[in-house]
DNA sequence: CTCATTTATGAAAGCGCTTTCATAATATCA
DNA sequence: TGATATTATGAAAGCGCTTTCATAAATGAG
């Protein structure tokens, strides 16, 4: 019994003395089967363990009831929460996703879409990326596809995002309002949509209140923990004085406090410090960590839903989800 | 062209003027095809953007040529780097990865494995996970299976793991070493593995070193940042005073090393702390973290490798990977 | 220059399933 | 009770592909 003697539909059929037909309704629970042959056909399923072969169901169905997911980078942990709300989302439903990892390149990207594509998902889920907006545009016409956590204005409807610009003129401005007027920022990876509009939203709240912007104040990180460590390091080597940082993300804001450690610069007595995105780990961060909390998680499930809603010809829209600051131990008064 | 006429292998034997067996030839690459007919297919594949259907593919090789990988939780960052390296170790291959979580719960870790086999996956990937060893001796008798971080000794030549015990007697050693003799262990989650074998490597480095063990002295936690800052809370308010303290792994010392903040408790100044795993935040905790490094990302590239050769019929052996100690800051010499 | 090989190619079978079509059995109505 | 609508069931077609089998063309040996 436990060889790997793949067991069919025919074997059902037989074991329960009707045709492949009625096999086939009974499983998929259609239409009229009487109570006898149902009955015949589930127990020969129970004793045969039968598992029904997705390829020839997808084949003739045209459906493969898989939900392609493109992720960046496992491991990265705003990322790894939007792929938890997906797998939330799509718990309990008959849709299963297919995770690929697109490795922040586009060449990467387009291959994982390809060999999804390949295997009939039934939608896709993209999130971040830089594949262009061309393909993506592409991508759409011949299936459904949500874009996550980034912003393609000729996708308008497709595209689950937060207003990061807005975001970070929020958390630039909470700064200003502890008493702050020389505030260094750390900026993303260079080309990347997410740190351009982080940056513009310092800019613009320095802007508001009336400050100049100081040009080596701004500092380019790449997203990543030992950017931040690089970042300060340049800061301070510039000699110009400031008393706070707010940094594009979380990652570059804990690089950015152990090079502070390391010069025996204290948080918040000396210097205050403000990431982005709220990891799980920000809390942990000593001290916890003040930053911008993207509802990550919440991005992944409504993507989940609105394609789902998608497959089901339901109607939806696009949820509109914001960030807010969340506020912690990291930035205080300025003295 | 647009449209979503998918092209089939007749559109690409129309389209070239050959037979469908031509077409499947050249894309095999198998057998023998004249120049200019295979030059006629490509070219045709070419312009009508032709993508190979692989569930009608799968039905008749049998063949998925996708590879299942079950993780327990997107987001740990000690599972995630052992994804990254089954990505690493597959990339280049004609295999695709197909990921699932299992969320830390058998159902639905057994849910995720029969969805996979369902999509006929043509090898499995199981990392860690509470799934019975009876099950999963069951199942490696249909599909390959390599079982990732985790022993089974009826499974003993598919299974990928270090020696979790000699890691940690080595820690503890190396507190014990540094002149601490009252050595406090944050254990893992109750019933897991590998928090068994981590505590047992605590108690036999203390037993060697004529020791005695203070059971007071030992709390349990569950792999999570927050229960680390439970149980330094409950060491504390029990009393009895201890100068080091080894947690079971990285999250759980970054609780830790929070409660120990919140307290005033400097780190390694009025207490050592040492984690396992060394995550890649480990480094930059406030101070660096000294810690086990497991091999993680090498577990999962041997992993794939080890998949591959099952598939390829090559031959294999598993490959034994070692622990080591990273000496960071956070452990001092006891004064 | 004939006969045995080798090489190139298409026709057709079949992978496991869903679904249409046809037919038989049963229920419903006047 | 006969005609019609329903319900239950199996046979068969077909999803897109790989692969065997058969055949035709090209090559080599004697």
């Amino acid at each position: 019994m436990n060889i790997k003697d793949k067991v069919t539909i025919d074997d059902i059929a037989i074991s329960a003395n009707v045709s492949i037909s009625t096999v086939s309704r009974v499983l998929r629970g259609n239409v009229n089967v009487s109570e006898s042959k149902r009955e015949a056909v589930l127990k020969a399923v129970e004793e045969l363990d039968y598992q029904p072969n997705m390829f020839a169901r997808g084949l003739v169905s045209g459906q493969s009831m898989a939900i392609g997911v493109l992720t960046q980078n496992f491991g990265s942990p705003f990322y790894d929460e939007i792929l938890q709300g997906v797998v939330q989302g799509l718990y309990g439903t008959d849709y299963f996703p297919l995770f690929a990892d697109g490795q922040w390149d586009p060449e990467v990207e387009l291959d994982a879409i390809t060999a999804m594509m390949q295997r009939q998902v039934d939608g896709l889920i993209i999130i971040g990326g830089f594949v262009s907006a061309e393909d993506l545009l592409q991508i759409s016409k011949r299936i459904p596809l949500i874009v996550v956590a980034r912003h393609i204005p000729d996708l308008e409807d497709h595209c689950i995002y937060i207003d990061n610009s807005l975001a970070a003129l929020r958390a630039t401005k909470y700064l200003l309002e502890l008493g702050h007027e020389r505030i260094a920022h750390i900026s993303g990876r260079a080309g990347h949509p997410d740190a351009y509009a982080r940056l513009t939203g310092y800019k613009t709240a320095l802007t508001d209140a009336g400050i100049e912007l100081i040009e080596d104040l701004v500092v380019e990180g790449n997203f990543r923990r030992q950017s931040g460590v690089i970042a300060v390091e340049t800061l301070l080597s510039r000699g110009i004085s400031f008393s706070a940082i707010f940094s594009a993300n979380d990652q570059m804001a804990y690089g950015a406090r152990l090079a502070l450690y390391r010069r025996g610069i204290r948080v918040p007595d000396d210097l205050s410090l403000i990431g982005f995105d709220d990891e799980p780990a920000a809390s942990f961060m000593i001290p916890p960590l003040t930053t911008v909390r993207q509802p990550a998680v919440e991005l992944g499930f409504e993507a989940a839903k609105v394609i789902l809603a998608h497959l089901n010809d339901e109607p939806f829209s696009i949820p509109r989800l914001e960030a807010e600051l969340v506020i912690r131990e990291s930035a205080a008064f300025n003295r």
